[in-house]
DNA sequence: CTTATTCCCTGATTGC
DNA sequence: TGCAATCAGGGAATAA
């Protein structure tokens, strides 16, 4: 499930293959994906046009066309971006794909089709209600002090709230409770100073770091290259049902926390 | 405004 | 072994 480090992942991957690169044809497979309008009108305003650059916020991919409009890409649960030569392999569950004029397809594939595609002129018609990037200077303490302060939900629940802070899914949200000491069931207005100082600092550490190991292969993550993440190998708790919490050896439990999976140390984390 | 619940979707897993 | 029921979960919609 794609979060902040593997969006930021994917996104750093394909500046590298196709900044500059035109769309010479499209075939979306799957309707439903594209959000604000049709297939057609998509095609229209997508082929012979140009990527320039290409951006995250949150879990969004944000691909800046050369005709100022913007193609914006969530891949929610299962969606993934693949970068393969034309001539390859069809990939399974393929449900959009962008032949590019260098001989290379980008394709959207995505089992659950859950992943949303928009093309819009204005990108805050879609992301224009997320919270401050966490690895960002709008996002401090006392942000997340004045935040969490008026909010009783459990912190876990909190912590996912895109109008929050945005990028922050049900696995990172885990090990940054983790790192931070703090239980997934505590009321986020019951945080003392201490331990908000402790979640800001940890939000940043595990979500840096989990860039760095190119995000978590948890599913069927990949880059569009094709390389798995091995962020996951650094997890404390996510996913780690009755295994050892690597700092005290106490079997980490899974709770439902919002009808999600929230998995914990009991130690760890009383 | 808030929080809680349901829905979308399909492969994998569980249960009888 | 077989087939139905359940599970997984990001975010929108809906309810309270």
């Amino acid at each position: 499930m794609p979060e902040l480090p593997e969006v930021e992942t994917i996104k750093n991957d394909l500046l590298l293959e196709i900044i500059d690169r035109r769309f010479t044809k499209i075939n979306v497979l799957w309707e439903k994906a594209i959000q604000n309008l049709s297939a057609g009108e998509f095609y229209r305003r997508l082929v012979g046009h140009t990527i320039k650059d290409i951006t995250r916020r949150g879990k969004y991919l944000i691909f800046h066309i050369s005709n100022d409009a913007f193609l914006i890409i969530h891949l929610r649960m299962t969606g993934s971006i693949l970068l393969k030569r034309i001539d390859s392999d069809p990939d399974p569950y393929t449900r959009a794909v962008f032949d590019l004029d260098n001989g290379m397809q980008m394709r959207f594939c995505d089992v659950r089709k859950f992943g949303v595609l928009y093309l819009v002129n204005d990108v805050n018609s879609v992301i224009g209600k997320l919270g401050p990037e966490p690895l960002g200077s709008d996002f401090n303490v006392r942000f997340l002090r004045q935040q969490l302060s008026k909010r009783t939900a459990p912190v876990k629940a909190v912590l996912c709230d895109q109008h929050l802070v945005a990028g922050i899914g049900n696995m990172y949200a885990d090990e940054i409770l983790h790192a931070a000491h703090i239980n997934p069931l505590r009321k986020a207005d019951s945080l003392t100073d201490k331990e908000l100082n402790l979640l800001y600092k940890m939000t940043i550490r595990v979500l840096e770091s989990a860039i760095s190991h190119k995000g978590a292969t948890v599913r069927d993550y990949q880059t569009p290259s094709g390389q798995p993440g091995t962020a996951q190998n650094f997890f404390s708790v996510a996913h780690r049902l009755n295994k050892k919490c690597p700092t005290c050896n106490t079997l980490i439990k899974r709770i439902r926390i919002r009808n999600r999976g929230t998995y914990f140390c009991p130690h760890c984390q009383p």
